[in-house]
RNA sequence: CGAGGCGUAGCUCAGCUUGGUAGAGCGCUUGCUUUGGGAGCAAGAAGUCGCAGGUUCGAAUCCUGUCGCCUCGACCA
């Protein structure tokens, strides 16, 4: 059903119960973080929606810069050919390239324009759907000797995947992301390197997004096209899916091989270069979501939230200076102490609403905490505060108001992480039986994370994934229980396995 | 590409069966009153009815064509 957003009434929200897609889209808009755009399948990202992005980018980007990486950017079309140089990595990316031929636009003769069939390229451009082709184009140039590894580049870009079924933030024909591309003198130097992005990666969605993940190996059927081995951060959804919000490749030989990127050891031998890539993209952003939020909108995690305290004042036209002025001081002192490492983000709101529309209006946008300041406040020095997480509201003596708002983000960040772990740690079951199995997937929902052995096939997993569209999620590098690390017998095939892995159906 | 559905005001939709020249709610503008959980009243602005043909005295409505979008299936961070 469509919604016919009444805004006296309702908040404009499909309950998640009620349709959970639903409930997403409309989080999405009410939230006021994206909308769709007449491009299909790109979307536009708005300004709170962007300042979220803006926040984990910089805190991916210092986490990055505190381990030896640096940015650059490489350019947004890529040769036709340098697809065609690494087979594996062709075959997956063949299939969603937006490609540009010609290079001007000429009169249709109707008024309109068309490409003109005198400017076509020579070769095609692709716009990327990810760089590591036109990257290690350049990196053939810069590598001569072991003197010149290891390269540790990163760069934050868009890039253009041409998606048949695209969800805001979840999968966006454009989207924006980093990618990081490493290149090594050994294996073992770019295996480390892509467990360091791994683990950071880890850290940022449990200590920032305050979204527990499994990190862990994919199988050969999941990997990245092109890479030796890939790894993934693997995060549960409300509706009880997973969702890979971030991978980290160790790229073998292949792409060095593909370019012909050779180096020269120390002992002077010829050697193709070691490399690593990896990325996150705005689908963190709707992994967040879908991982906090509620029925009256956006629970941001604070570290992310745009603004962390919404001041509201309340009250006559009469009393309006007053009430302005002690809301701009307090937010003033809330501005000049620092929450975890950066100055609080306030926002007074003196928009001309009344004050139980901004209520709503920033419980449905994310603020974390809400303060109230009316004239009643004033007279005894206090104000009213509130949290999205829904506790009773408190009254707080506006001297105390800042050690209490840290305190309340503190809390915050906790309640969110252990209420998400506390989900996952109900839906994640171990099964032994192919009825089981069958039975964990079965009907519309999600199943949760299934926990079952698997006889280390590509067959096996195909055929559980056809019957079940439950996928191998990962290979946990940390069990999440130490018996799934002992041996069992496959699910479907009863073959032995060594440990168990992770199935679940996946967004 | 296979299957369904929808294009009417900024948004969500009614009107179409039975042709008579455009409506509602929300939003927006102005004014007054309000203000501690989406305020009230009053006045107002706003639509070549997706586009192109056709039938007709007359088309949002009937016919033909066309374009676009959404949902569901095969690929994906």
């Amino acid at each position: 059903m469509p919604k016919s957003p009444s805004m006296s009434k309702d908040l404009g929200i499909t309950s998640r119960g009620e349709n959970y897609a639903d409930w997403y889209n409309d989080l999405v808009k009410r939230a006021d973080l994206a909308e769709n755009s007449v491009v299909r399948g790109c979307m536009v990202i708005k300004p709170h929606g962007y300042a979220v992005w803006e926040l984990m980018r910089d805190a991916l980007d210092g986490m990055f810069k505190a381990t030896g990486h640096v940015n650059a950017c490489f350019p947004l079309l890529i040769p036709k050919s340098f697809f065609e140089k690494e087979a594996e990595h062709v075959e997956g990316f063949a299939k969603e390239c937006a490609i540009v031929t010609h290079h001007r636009l000429t009169s249709d003769g109707k008024g309109g324009l068309m490409p003109d069939p005198e400017a076509v390229l020579e070769e095609p451009y692709i716009i990327r759907p990810t760089s590591e082709t036109i990257i290690w184009h350049s990196y053939k140039n810069w590598i001569q000797s072991y003197r010149d590894l290891p390269i540790l580049i990163n760069q934050w870009a868009n890039v253009m995947r041409w998606e048949l079924r695209p969800r805001l933030f979840l999968r966006t024909s454009e989207f924006f992301w980093q990618e990081g591309h490493t290149a090594h003198a050994t294996y073992d130097e770019a295996e480390q390197e892509s467990l360091t992005i791994l683990d950071i990666y880890r850290r940022f969605a449990e200590e920032w997004m305050c979204v527990p993940v499994v990190a862990g190996l994919k199988s050969d059927g999941e990997k990245f096209a092109g890479a030796d081995h890939t790894y993934t951060i693997e995060a549960l959804t409300q509706d009880l899916r997973a969702i890979q919000a971030g991978t980290s490749h160790h790229l073998g030989q292949n792409f060095a091989k593909a370019f012909d990127v050779t180096f020269q050891s120390a002992e002077g031998k010829e050697e193709h270069v070691w490399a690593t890539s990896w990325g996150v993209s705005t689908r963190l952003i709707g992994t967040m979501l879908m991982a906090h939020s509620d029925d009256r909108g956006f629970v941001c995690p604070p570290r992310l939230a745009p603004v962390q305290v919404v001041i509201v004042p309340i009250g006559r036209a009469d009393d309006r200076d007053k009430v302005y002025a002690a809301a701009d001081s307090l937010a003033g002192s809330l501005q000049a102490t620092t929450w975890s490492g950066a100055p609080v983000r306030v926002k007074v709101d003196k928009s001309d609403k009344s004050p139980g529309f901004k209520f709503n209006e920033w419980e449905l946008k994310g603020a974390c905490v809400r303060i109230e300041l009316g004239p009643r406040d004033l007279e005894s020095g206090t104000c009213v505060l509130a949290t999205r997480l829904g506790a009773e509201k408190q009254t707080v003596a506006l001297g105390e108001v800042v050690s209490v708002v840290s305190a309340v983000l503190d809390d915050f960040g906790k309640q969110l992480f252990a209420q998400a772990l506390e989900l996952r740690s109900a839906n994640t079951r171990r099964v032994d039986t192919w009825e089981d199995f069958k039975a964990a997937f079965a009907g519309e929902g999600g199943g949760g994370f299934v926990m079952a052995h698997w006889d280390g096939t590509g067959e096996t997993e195909e055929r559980i994934s056809a019957e079940t569209k439950a996928t191998i999620r990962c290979i946990p590098s940390v069990p999440l229980d130490p018996g799934d690390e002992k041996p069992g017998k496959c699910v479907l095939t009863g073959q032995p396995s060594e440990r168990r892995v992770l199935f679940a159906k996946a967004y």
